[in-house]
DNA sequence: TCCAAGTCGTTGAATCTTCAATAAATACTA
DNA sequence: TAGTATTTATTGAAGATTCAACGACTTGGA
């Protein structure tokens, strides 16, 4: 902590403020389209899309929280809830006693058909629709440096 | 909703996999270094940034809670909190009965200050070291289109 | 002026997330 | 192999956020 940081300068303190209100405010955008076509929150929604794609449809708790970007505990407790809802089901890992796996019910694949195409037109308006396909390549290009930076 | 939206191919879902990865961890990436170097959220933190910048350090709870992107009812809980702990102060606004003004305190102000040099030195760490002047630029230009579309 | 409609902020209840503690199983090491 | 350290997942309590309802005030039009 001894080296200080110089303060952004005026280019960056405006990319700063633009991006990190993106940031804030798009999650919550996502969030409100799938909680009114699907009665789901985002991070829900997330992890039924995260099975659905998974072998077997299948996929360890552990697994399944990084690839939805939660934690292990937030997981564990949304997990509950759609397991209740009939959504998902979990089960003990058969190779390792640690584990829990959760799958995907077909319960779970049709809740999903009712917000996917809702969120995918969302998410091209709110993004895709705005930017030319090099843009688009050069996104996904910052945030996978982004993303690595912020992960161990 | 007539119209359906195409799918998105896999260069889009590649950077919109990334994409949205980076939108979910960086918020809990800023909300831990706030947290830690002056036991503040990521909003109460931006609260108070955003106060700090405005005349008389002084805003309408309104216009506060809209540049610290979070909704009005969430900062009303906040402000109660910050207040609590002597970092803002609020009181009635004397143009209109109806508006509630909150000040930054001396306190709050060196409360930024715990936290302010940390906070640089991570977004710098997480975002602006890994990006090109151009890059920066068009980060910026990105998430001022992305965010026009969210905004109404 | 008076009333209806709109704006601004707060509140309490319901919901969600985090944090720390715990339990159970596996991996490592001497 | 015994003992310790790690990994995995769940849980309950504490704290944070959202939602809907409300009260107070202002604006605009009849």
């Amino acid at each position: 902590m001894s080296d200080a940081a110089p303060w952004l300068d005026d280019e960056e303190m405006a990319t700063w403020l633009a991006f990190v209100s993106l940031v804030s405010r798009l999650p919550n955008a996502l969030d409100g389209q799938v909680r009114t076509d699907a009665g789901l929150s985002y991070f829900e929604y997330t992890v039924l899309v995260v099975l659905e794609h998974a072998e077997d449809r299948t996929m360890r708790m552990s697994d399944l929280a990084y690839l939805a970007n939660g934690s292990l505990s937030r997981l564990s407790h949304v997990a509950r809830r759609l397991e209740k809802e009939g959504f998902i089901r979990r089960f003990a890992c058969p190779t390792d006693g640690r584990s829990t796996l959760a799958a995907l019910t077909e319960d779970g694949l049709q809740k999903l058909a009712e917000a996917a195409p809702g969120h995918v037109k969302l998410v091209r308006a709110l993004v895709f629709d705005e930017l030319t396909r090099d843009e688009m390549r050069q996104l996904g290009e910052l945030s996978k440096r982004m993303l690595d930076r912020i992960n161990p």
